[in-house]
DNA sequence: AACCGCCTCAACCGCAGAAGC
DNA sequence: AGCTTCTGCGGTTGAGGCGGT
């Protein structure tokens, strides 16, 4: 086979992102690898959609989880284990990456809590027998895991191990009620029609080219 | 002010399953 | 039915930022 000149890794760069922003309003947020041909992005298909998926996608929140969400989280944890895409699909604008990443941060701070807490009882209580778990388990000791427990059934839905009662297009319809912008990259790009339907075009989120407008100033 | 260690987050990799031919 | 390609998922890594000493 050939192998494709130079495919670019790392970091993207806004140009990048601009670019992909608007392949994706033309073409869908499905068919990567043309995407990726297509846009002139020295980029595979895969890469393509993890930039789309985690950090381009319209209605992503940024920042900091709340507290309800760090909750959720760890429940759907204590129930379905890794299943990071299956745990997003419940914390609307939340990615698996960045649940992923959370939990890692999360199992360290508890391993460490829970070495400290074991070193402690070996010195105040010699009788104790507690070791460090690399996986740590759901009743977190400091404080109980359901106090507060914010009202998050209107994501979660009844459903359990059937599947989401939730849908993506869902959430993002609650994220993002906003008109469709015509189109920032029809004027930038001369590219063919649209090949499928996108879901923007339902106004269910943003469109690609809202995102742009937001990220690029556009 | 400089150094060090920790934390966060973006991005890559490999694999499995789905879809297309 | 079998092969190839594509997509999505979970695991892992590395760069950069930040706080403490």
């Amino acid at each position: 086979m050939v192998q494709e000149e130079s495919i670019r890794k790392g970091p993207w760069t806004e140009q990048e992102d601009f670019q992909l922003v608007c392949f994706v309003g033309l073409f869908g947020d499905r068919r990567w690898d043309f995407i990726a041909k297509v846009s002139g992005l020295k980029r595979n298909g895969k890469s393509c959609r993890l930039r789309w998926v985690n950090y381009l996608h319209p209605g992503l929140k940024r920042g900091k989880m709340s507290p309800q969400e760090e909750r959720l989280v760890l429940d759907l944890h204590s129930k379905w284990g890794n299943r990071w895409s299956k745990i997003a699909r419940k914390l609307p604008g939340r990615t698996d990456n960045e649940i992923k990443n959370f939990w890692r941060t999360h199992v360290r701070k508890l391993a460490q809590e829970k070495k400290k807490a074991a070193v402690h009882h070996v010195v105040v209580s010699p009788s104790s027998s507690s070791t460090v778990d690399s996986v740590p388990t759901i009743d977190i000791g400091e404080e109980s895991f359901y106090d507060t427990g914010g009202d998050w059934s209107c994501y979660m839905g009844e459903e359990d191990e059937k599947g989401y009662s939730y849908s993506m297009d869902d959430i993002w319809r609650d994220i993002d009620d906003q008109s469709v912008v015509k189109a920032v990259c029809d004027e930038k790009l001369s590219c063919g029609p649209v090949a499928s339907p996108a879901p923007w075009e339902y106004g269910e989120y943003s469109p690609p080219w809202k995102v742009a407008e937001e990220k690029f100033g556009i």
